[in-house]
DNA sequence: GGAAATTTGTTCGTATGTATA
DNA sequence: TTATACATACGAACAAATTTC
């Protein structure tokens, strides 16, 4: 996921966890993973995207940062209801 | 871990890995590591010795060059027992 | 109940780019 | 120019919780 792609000024980037965590984050707004719903797998992630592991499970961490989703080892990372979520997480 | 610090003459400042890895081996000496506890994990050296995970890998394959630890991919580096280590490894 | 598969959690292995001395 | 050091990213193996058959 444009690990290199064009060369910017330092720190200019994007990253790639970022890039995915936006991506996620559009999903739920618009509904593509509705309140109370799972998300998709770490590994359908890292299928899809075309990235590793590690950068799927710091975007999931970057979402739970922002009280968007609760994750349950064993089980899944789960949308919360915008009425769960923090006033200032958009 | 002092990567600026104040100044030496060239090539007489000690560096980063090697202060990491007598750290290490003073706590294994001392008995804070013992004989087949595992050690902390990279990330946790990281983030307590302030420095660059390759530092701490060079570090621990200091150690494991002088025979004081053996390392196992997905479980960590594990202290060995002084009768398994070399002689002249102090 | 039990074994296997799924899923998240943890940890070491490797490669590359950037900055600095 | 080279070696040190930091950051990002991908890969692989193991562990633990859960689900499924």
């Amino acid at each position: 996921m444009e690990r290199d792609g064009p060369r910017f000024p330092p720190g200019t980037r994007k990253l790639v966890y970022v890039q995915v965590a936006d991506e996620i984050a559009k999903r739920i707004k618009d509904g593509t993973y509705p309140p109370e719903s799972r998300l998709p797998a770490e590994l359908e992630f890292v299928a899809e995207f075309g990235c590793s592991r590690e950068s799927v499970r710091r975007a999931v961490q970057e979402l739970r940062d922002r009280g968007w989703i609760e994750t349950i080892k064993g089980k899944g990372s789960f949308v919360l209801p915008p009425e769960e979520r923090p006033a200032r997480s958009s």
